[in-house]
DNA sequence: ACCGACGGGACGCCCCGTTGCT
DNA sequence: AGCAACGGGGCGTCCCGTCGGT
């Protein structure tokens, strides 16, 4: 039950920094290298065996040093995942940072959303193989990852709250609805669609997603049709440098 | 790190059967109530250190019982999971029976709605302390939570797209959405929704919550407002016996 | 390295006593068949597995009852093995009485030591499958077997030596032996010679060893040729009543 | 009944390496000093609480040492009693393995035969701590160390039946008597005779069972008195080199 | 920097001897 | 009397994080 694992036939060369190799190695520092490639092994095996599943010495063999060597560069077995982890969360903020950032005033509203839930999406899918280690760390007591994904995700979808606020003053959505409570109500079903989709889906599948996530999210919000939808220059201004 | 605990100051005394008690004790046997201190112990302690944080013998010490009696009764420390996952997803799965069983031929279908998104709720409310161990669960490779998880989760929103397919052919659904997608997605945001909430919700919140997860879902698919919806017995004549 | 052994298609039948059987059941008490099918089962699985790789639970599944039904007779694994070697220690040592008690004045005290050594030699040869429970038991610390035995072998050869002094008195016997020790030191030859004999000795093999054995202790203590043997009636009057 | 012991009081230390010592700690590496300790360690408990009744948790704390390290250098608990025995087999080899090979042409084959029950019985009081070890080992299934006993006895005795062979054609020994049967039979009183010594027995005492049990060899096989005992270069030139 | 050995501790198994229910 | 369950404890395995020597 607990899920025994064989890595023996993994062929991954992730690294094979040869031992006694000559003075000229270049501009990357032994330890960049190092450091990487037990972060690659180890995103590689917390995906398949499972976090929990994979002794330290399974991903020292397949980074190609020793279990010792890893404890150089982390303190923890728990800290490659915070690492990973880390790295994964840093990206996704991006993501908040670059929509708010790049803001078409020709666009219209429902496709700043649309194209929001794409990009997350996206992410996602790109990500996919790091999501049972993110789901791990995040369940770690004291670990802060809970809280630091809860940041992450209201980074992203306070920026469509601040949309909806602003239509709402423009009357064109619900009044029954919290928009604050519907945003992040909303935005957890793209984290939750991505459970149905196939890890190898196609791009017509994602954009399929995608439209059916947007029309969800416009609907419960939103009193008028999608393609009545106003322009982000008109909705916006204040968010438009 | 790693979330060492310490059990010892636990006052809990989950199991303290007399050893030479009375012969008129009840009609609990003396081994459902060994498997059930065991079950309430390991409950309790798989919430807050943990399951990986928790040894068997801290179980076993809690459930006032040996280490060697739970595994008389539980071949694995997973097992012990297992079994408390079981009795969740099985209390879970009736949920969903009981709803489709007895529909008020009166109620609107908006009041269906209403009726599961609470009674969901309430469900997960109930098994707040379980749900890190449920996610522990559904993580394990080859254990076949995740699987019958969302198979818990299906046996309750297909029925709500019957419903939504019975409206569908009265013309009162949007016609751009994706019922069968949509019923899922929507109804994962319950789930999401809990983890916002305070453990310790007053009623209000909860009807509150209720009422906004209702309202988003009604107006994702729906034309109609939620006042005009129409009756259970004018939509699903046939699931009414 | 420990003998993990497989006694389930052992088809003893060591007890079959039918659990709703008649009343009339005989005047064998339930207690001496049950006592006696766990030391036919002990002595069976002490030879082969031998006492440390035979669980208790194997005895008693072979003697037909359970394993608490042994406990009530027993109330020590080690005290099964105790009345094993009791009763060949008994056997053993009633072979000396027996011997001491029928002397044949007209044989020459040369057969005397043939008979004695024959005697203990069947003796072994019969309760071979004993000896290695035998000396499990006497290896226990404080459990006296260890000297049990040696007092069982003192009875024999006290008998032995008591023969040797009367010969002494009579010339016969070699000045620079020490009859005590050497009557203990060649009777332990007795015990070593059955480690080379094959199980499945015949009556012809035991013979020969019988006489090679009663040879090399006759020559070792006596001066004279074994056909010079006195008779017992004209070396050990005292002994015969 | 099972000899549970208490072996907290032993103060021995077997293995006090200072953590941070000097470097220059002298030749024996960490490895085999800790290899060391525990055979130490474990001859001493396997001696007096015995081998059953040793838990390896206490060889590892009287070694100074954590359990899991004694299984880091060995596979099992019976392999340390394999090394014990293995290095006992080994030295009891080296002995007859000396007798043979430095004879002196001018020793009578009666001071050879003496010289033979000496040092067999040196080697048996030197170890006399071991023997329970030894006889624990002879009895397990399969650990072919009854068969290994038996054959340093008989690289042992062999020897001594080449002597003896060579005196028969010399006409000195008994016609009556198999030299090959006899030779194991007596040798096997060396054995025999140390169970009725004190273990602190002093060198005289020693001496003269010596003397006693190569007296017994000598009258059982031959038929001239010791002192008649022919020169090692007239019986056997062709063991001399 | 690298590594072997180590202390510590949990796991799952197996067995012994006891106890209390039937 | 018979038995299921239990407390206790050892065994061998595995893994983590540390440390000291090369």
């Amino acid at each position: 039950m607990d899920g025994r694992r064989d890595t023996s036939s993994v062929v991954l060369a992730v690294n094979h920094r040869s031992k006694g190799r000559a003075a000229t190695e270049g501009t990357d520092s032994e330890q960049e290298s190092t450091v990487h490639a037990v972060l690659v092994a180890a995103r590689y095996l917390f995906h398949s065996p499972g976090y929990a599943s994979t002794p330290v010495s399974d991903i020292a063999r397949l980074a190609g040093v020793s279990r010792a060597t890893v404890y150089n560069h982390f303190s923890d077995k728990s800290s490659i995942l915070n690492q990973l982890v880390r790295d994964y969360m840093t990206g996704y903020e991006k993501i908040a940072i670059h929509l708010r950032s790049f803001i078409d005033p020709e666009e219209s509203i429902y496709e700043l959303l649309h194209k929001m839930v794409r990009d997350a999406m996206l992410w996602r899918i790109e990500n996919a193989d790091l999501r049972p280690a993110v789901e791990v760390a995040m369940q770690m007591p004291d670990s802060g990852w809970r809280e630091a994904d809860e940041a992450a995700d209201r980074a992203m979808y306070d920026w469509l709250a601040s949309i909806h606020h602003a239509a709402r003053s423009r009357g064109i959505t619900r009044p029954d609805i919290d928009i604050d409570f519907a945003t992040g109500a909303l935005y957890s079903m793209i984290e939750a669609s991505l459970s149905t989709l196939n890890p190898a889906a196609t791009t017509e599948e994602v954009e399929m997603i995608t439209d059916q996530l947007t029309l969800l999210q416009w609907h419960a919000i939103y009193t008028i049709a999608p393609d009545k939808s106003p322009l982000a220059e008109d909705v916006l201004p204040s968010l438009l440098k």
